[in-house]
RNA sequence: GGCCCCGUAGUUCAGUUGGUUAGAACGCUUGCCUGUCACGCAAGAGGUCGACGGUUCGAGCCCGUUCGGGGUCGCCA
């Protein structure tokens, strides 16, 4: 007999059918049980009459097949249930359960031990719908970019060098020669562009070996990175990224509406971002709030209060922040036309938080080389890099969302770690 | 890594000025119940109060050390 998701139980009224999950709430009234059953696609009442006719024991989480009569029933709670005539234990929970996932509309447990029981824990809908909404957030950002004519690629995680000199990189051992885990996809997405590709896009784990311990922090994450070639300006690299944040969250409101009400999230709402120079904004929160913000930058607080600035006066929870000074960005970073200490680059803010960094890219192969040397940087340890730039690299640009960030901001989670299936942080490698 | 806060039942937490037998809710076990839907009712089990040391007649409570967790800052995206 083939398996009906218990989502499409009401096409099958009448029907003997059957019916895989787990048991989410066993409800004991003597003569009748009720089992709340629940599989990927949601949950269905079963009904189970006669006592000890169903010699099986049943406890939460339990994995059963049940096969039964779909009957139409007004005192069901979705109006249908499953009349059981033959149920089989396929699984039975071998301890008790840490924490109980089938209570109330959040879990109640600890970020810790959430994660020490992760294949426990995501069986409660609050925190599988994260993740749903996380792999729509990846569709949409794939379909976007194909439509646009970017094409996907997939490049080295294990890599001789680091991208950008400053983060920490995690060393590993590559046979007889040390190599590290790649921080960033920058340097192949760009030799792509060179490549003739013209357009790349990636969904890639990247790797920072920082002791940051925050709540925005992951050593593992994923970048939505893109690169884009023969652009006239950084301008171009943030309209596809403004473009393609009101295609994802249109997206989303169409399929995952559902996951975005469990969680009691709000989805923004995506017109034409703002575009500040930094300085601006400095100056902005300084008058409005006193803040002092570090040099050619902003600080946790500064984000927040420009992101708030912004929301009142321009209406918008996103915010593009530009012209970071050469000294605060990578030595790929390029220059502005109008003010060489200055960048073509931005970052863009969202309820607060940083969620892409992006820019346009010197693509002169001169003007690269000696962009290294003033890093203080030596050329030949980037050139494998730097050949893709010496026939005919074409003006650029590109950014990478951090996924997890971004899930955590549209979620409305607290911690960027519920963002992440597995993170990876300072103290924690498993599961 | 700095600073601040917190470690009490399986879980989330309360615990008064240091005082006798450490509590609640949910979960768990057993029994009853044929329309529940957070089912209900009755009974019950469950604690080295993170660990070690100290102060005290007496420590869950005060002090020190240590381990673990959270927040925040730094760094970073």
């Amino acid at each position: 007999m083939k398996r009906i998701p218990t989502n499409q139980l009401s096409n099958h009224a009448g029907e003997q059918v059957l019916v895989k999950g787990w048991v989410n709430r066993i409800r004991d009234m003597g003569g009748v049980h009720f089992l709340v059953l629940r599989d990927r696609t949601g949950t269905v009442q079963v009904v189970l009459e006669g006592g000890g006719l169903f010699n099986v024991a049943l406890k939460p989480e339990t994995a059963l097949s049940v096969v039964g009569q779909v009957a139409v029933e007004p005192r069901a709670p979705s109006g249908i249930e499953l009349r059981a005539e033959k149920i089989e234990m396929l699984s039975f929970p071998a301890e008790d359960l840490p924490f109980a996932v089938n209570q109330g509309a959040t879990l109640r447990a600890g970020l810790d031990l959430i994660f020490n029981h992760r294949a426990l824990s995501l069986r409660h809908p609050r925190l599988a719908a994260v993740f749903r909404i996380q792999a729509e957030i990846v569709h949409a950002f794939r379909t976007f970019l194909r439509e646009q004519g970017f094409t996907e690629v997939h490049t080295p995680k294990i890599v001789a060098a680091g991208t950008e000199g400053g983060a920490e990189l995690f060393p590993v051992r590559y046979f007889e020669r040390p190599a590290y885990l790649a921080q960033s996809p920058q340097f192949y997405k760009q030799m792509l562009v060179g490549a003739g590709m013209e357009r790349v896009f990636e969904v890639g784990h990247a790797y920072r070996a920082e002791t940051h311990d925050t709540s925005r922090h992951l050593n593992e994450y994923v970048s939505l990175d893109l690169e884009m070639g023969f652009i006239d300006g950084v301008e171009d690299v943030m309209a596809v990224e403004n473009k393609l944040l009101a295609i994802l969250v249109e997206h989303l409101a169409k399929n995952c509406a559902r996951e975005v009400s469990r969680l009691g999230a709000t989805l923004p709402t995506v017109g034409q971002i703002p575009r500040v120079p930094l300085f601006e904004a400095q100056a902005a929160i300084k008058e409005r709030h006193g803040k002092e913000s570090p040099r050619g930058n902003l600080d946790p607080e500064g984000e927040r209060l420009v992101s708030r600035w912004i929301e009142e006066t321009r209406g918008s929870e996103w915010v593009f922040i530009t012209h970071y000074p050469v000294t605060e960005r990578p030595f790929y970073a390029m220059p502005a036309l109008s003010e060489p200490e200055l960048t073509e680059s931005f970052d863009l803010l969202f309820r607060g938080l940083e969620v892409t960094t992006g820019g346009q890219r010197i693509h002169d192969y001169r003007r690269l080389v000696a962009s290294i040397c003033r890093f203080g940087l030596d050329p030949g340890d980037f050139e494998f890099y730097l050949d893709a730039f010496k026939y005919g690299m074409p003006p650029h640009g590109g950014l990478a969302i951090g996924l997890e960030r971004l899930t955590m901001q549209l979620c409305g989670l607290d911690n960027v770690r519920e963002a992440s299936l597995f993170p990876r942080d300072r103290n924690r490698l498993t599961p």
